[in-house]
DNA sequence: CGGCTTCATGACAGCGATTTCATTTTGCGC
DNA sequence: GCGCAAAATGAAATCGCTGTCATGAAGCCG
């Protein structure tokens, strides 16, 4: 009489090593190093796995080889479009591998930023995809030994814990700010959602170019404690009117933002570009269509995904990844928006 | 001499047990089952955990109990800002609990959904949430005798596998359909993108109204094969006048849709809503604030996924999950892109 | 053709939890 | 206090796979 099963009737590998008269262990080296095995044993074995349907359990491969097939990728929002591009750049090159991405969601916290991270580390991830360069010092000391790739994303900044792909935001704030100066606006504000690390440097790259030209005033410079949105933006605006109603131009921290205040101009009757100037950041498609179109810095979202996740991949290949530090760029596209009639 | 070890240093739960001084299965019902075990144990064991700072391995615990603490999130876009909505409200509610969220993404592909599913399985998940009622043939085998709770989302049909929590697509679009020809518009036309299920039951909702007042033109209904977007209602719009340069209005598939509309009528100079009424579908923040703001049909995104998950909590732990079909039903939201002047 | 390296394969012992079944305590009514 | 059911605890056996080490077969060189 059978001993009591406690399986679960899926076959293992024990079933596909018996069908293909091998051993348990041949069967996992031609899954996982096809090159030890021979042709004819890896043959038997491929039709024995067919015959059978067998796939393997990631949670005996993970406790056995200490060692789970998760991706880590530990973004500030799941729901803001900035990342989203960033995500499906991220799964577009993730799909093609025999890895699982597990999101997480900091919603812009340090602390839970570090939470995230320790849960994770619970799990021996294979890899990790963090944002940014301003981790806490204890969520640092977690990842200095990590042993595993570690890409970081979105900024670029000295000291990657591994790899790293971003831009300079600052330099991306940069330049807008001097196309708006160029472009012929004087009082120039700046509109911001909740800030973060990011919007910080975007504002201190923007600040550098006023101040060169003698044009920066603290008093044009907006943040708010909700996250970023259509009508946050034309709130804004709004507001900034109500604070110096000769304010002449905008840079607003993201599309969102540039969008709602377009709004709000045509609202108002304010025209755009000649009495008033809207540059967004990020360029999403929806810049190009508005009427008038909006100025925006294009920031490759979608590539720093599919980078990171390239070089996450050739990593656990034990491939060379190529450069590990990459700074992407990123592009001013001018349109109607900030054209102002000489 | 220890005998060499394998493990990684982290502590066990026989390491919390010995701690504790009680053996590993009572540490672990303290965990799990904490009615099981006196107050006194459960104080020890507690201190113990705190003491090494163990955390339990996913892995060997889904080893062990064929049931990994996985929630599959099966959705047909990740980065369609309607499924983003609906994942916010899953993650909402999934942060409480102690359980992941495992994401796949169908790009509505039914052979993608299948394959999903199948990787999804070999995990052995606590919990499924996916969408629609169009499982295919095989993929509706493999749910039907699910041993996890499982949750459809989106929409409501007549045989659940389990739960299912959405509104009716169809009548929905009757609602924004009627809301048009009560405001006067007659040769109304149907933008969609890419054609899914839901678009399809959209559509039938619409024509049935149309259909009803003696309206239905089926030349004035355009899909697309290119993924929804701010352009792509812009272009589509264009193609629309040029075929019938007297439409005088339009239903959006989604809302995306209804804003390219209406950018490209403000570049055409279109008086909307006079001359064209503009509706969308799904009532994204932004529609509020556009100039003239539009119309579109509010679908409660958020809270199908706050609900989803909520059931889906609930009969994990065992409690009753209230209603196990519901409709939440829509809202129109009439605003001034189809107010037309009498 | 001997000796030595390399390749292919296998045996065995875990990984860290849970399941099952057994045993010891405890609680309680009379 | 007694007897017995219920509660609390434990021992041993896995779950399905991989790390480590050992062994036999095959290839190579002088």
């Amino acid at each position: 009489m059978a001993r009591k099963r406690r399986g679960s009737g899926k076959p293992t590998i024990m079933d596909v090593a018996r069908e293909a008269g091998v051993s348990a262990i041949t069967v996992s080296r031609a899954l996982r190093t096809p090159k030890q095995v021979s042709d004819k044993t890896r043959t038997k074995v491929d039709s024995a796995i067919r015959a059978l349907g067998y796939t393997p359990d990631p949670a005996a491969k993970a406790l056995a080889s200490h060692r789970s097939d998760i991706i880590g990728v530990i973004l500030p929002s799941v729901t803001n479009s900035v990342f989203q591009d960033t995500l499906r750049g991220i799964y577009e090159v993730a799909e093609t591998a025999p890895y699982r991405v597990q999101l997480g969601n900091t919603q812009y916290s340090a602390a839970e930023e570090e939470r995230l991270l320790r849960g994770l580390l619970s799990q021996r991830p294979a890899g990790l995809i963090l944002t940014g360069v301003d981790q806490s010092a204890s969520t640092a000391g977690l990842l200095r030994g990590a042993d595993f790739p570690i890409v970081q994303i979105t900024e670029i900044g000295p000291a990657p814990f591994d790899m790293m792909v971003g831009f300079s935001h600052s330099q991306a704030a940069q330049l807008a700010a001097e196309h708006l100066v160029a472009a012929g606006y004087r009082r120039i504000a700046f509109l911001g959602a909740r800030r973060d690390a990011r919007s910080t440097r975007r504002l201190s790259g923007f600040r550098a170019v006023l101040e060169a030209h003698g044009l920066y005033d603290p008093g044009r410079v907006l943040f708010s404690e909700q996250p970023s949105s259509v009508p946050l933006g034309a709130a804004q605006l709004g507001e900034l009117l109500d604070m110096d109603p000769k304010a002449d131009a905008v840079l607003c921290n993201n599309d969102d933002l540039a969008l709602g205040a377009l709004f709000e101009c045509q609202r108002s009757g304010i025209d755009v570009p000649n009495a008033f100037g809207i540059c967004g950041f990020n360029d999403i498609d929806t810049m190009a269509v508005t009427h008038p179109a909006l100025t925006s810095v294009r920031t490759p979202r979608r590539e720093i995904g599919r980078q990171a996740m390239t070089m996450m991949l050739a990593r656990l290949a034990g491939e060379d990844p190529g450069p590990t530090t990459r700074n992407l760029g990123v592009d001013l596209m001018p349109r109607a928006s900030t054209a102002r009639a000489a």
